[in-house]
DNA sequence: CCTACCGATCGGTAGG
DNA sequence: CCTACCGATCGGTAGG
């Protein structure tokens, strides 16, 4: 109603008095608590089965004050998507600064890759699956970054020497890599006997060697 | 389009007198043309975010005639599902029935999955991110069925001779596998350059070998 | 920071 | 008493 509205107002220009200038400190904290509350809230009903009340009263807020830290359901999705691909990104970054070689390289790239993924399933699966639902722009900005990070483990994987022969089939490899990484995220449990680490260790002994014993497939 | 299919199993209706009793024979063909409208939908929209009008209207069909042939959009879902499984199942027990040797047991395998995943995209999003939204006892028959599809790798992958020290981590090694395959879907598009019949031979191979040239690595 | 609401659309069903 | 089918609308709830 346009009384409440203008007696909200008023009391917000009461306050500006005391407190002239910028968002109240806790403002990105608030933000942030919301943010976790919704990745796994949306990666358990998916993004459009997911509500607003739902997500306040996961946060113990009422729906307005929910709108008052995000501005509508998208922008709770674009800021996790992003803000995930954003640490995917620095982990490359952080791994090519201490100019391993290569295959240390890889290794390495693999074992952070994990141990971020172990941290970060509700975020994981809201970019894989969610990722459809922003509008054109952001969501291009989010597919830039991913293309990004999977241009790096190209290069990574490049400098591994493939196969003769396989140069043109760099995207396809690099994908078939990150299939081997990604899809834990449908079966992988961390209270499981395998963790996050024992996996690094394995995909990057398949990628590397194959999964069969080279001396049994002599005989074959 | 699947609309004009179903439009299509409309016009072979025959009238009641000719159809006395029971259920039109274009009852079955029928649902089949919606089954295959809703798995893109479901697929791109998300089953929460899909709606059982828009079906309707992709179908040429009032949304009371949809009810009249699926009683839920839940019913869809399983169809879906359930349906698609129980393809891969099939395609596993007539690869089995072959009694190829075990590499050759294999690579059929994966080409024989591959060549489905090709016209199958849409199902296998909706087995993979709509699953969760089925009730419960809907969703075990199908989670039973997709256990038996990764029994049976997991048996032929053993019959590999994996390397030593592996037998354990035979589930684990068999998920890697689905991971390099399924993940397809979300980047290999049936009108790219490389098919899927390429990425079949890559799997097979990076799985059995790895992707690294082994002379190259004897140096490093 | 809340209750009270809105325009619209949801899944599903009424009468005929 | 059955199936096939439509225009209109139900009770609730979505995002805002």
């Amino acid at each position: 109603m346009s009384g409440n509205a203008f007696a909200a107002c008023r009391r917000t220009q009461k306050t500006a008095l005391e407190m002239p200038r910028g968002k109240s400190p806790t403002f990105e904290l608030q933000r942030t608590g919301i943010l976790q509350a919704a990745a796994p809230l949306f990666a358990e009903r998916g993004f459009a089965g997911a509500s607003m009340s739902e997500l306040a009263n996961a946060c113990g807020i009422s729906k307005p004050l929910l709108y008052h830290y995000y501005d509508g359901k998208e922008d709770l999705l674009f800021d996790i998507a992003n803000g995930y691909v954003d640490r995917l990104i620095k982990i490359t970054a952080q791994v090519r600064d201490r100019h391993l070689p290569p295959e240390t390289h890889f290794r390495t790239l693999i074992e952070q890759f994990m141990r971020e993924y172990e941290h970060a399933q509700a975020q994981h699966m809201v970019l894989v699956q969610d990722v459809k639902f922003l509008k054109t722009s952001q969501r291009e900005t989010v597919e830039a970054k991913e293309r990004q990070v999977v241009d790096e483990f190209a290069r990574v994987i490049g400098t591994l020497k493939p196969r003769v022969g396989k140069r043109k089939l760099r995207v396809p490899i690099t994908m078939i890599l990150f299939g081997m990484i990604n899809w834990t995220f449908t079966w992988l449990r961390a209270d499981g006997s395998v963790t996050y680490s024992d996996m690094a260790d394995i995909v990057s002994d398949i990628f590397l060697n194959g999964a069969v014993s080279p001396r049994s497939r002599e005989h074959s």
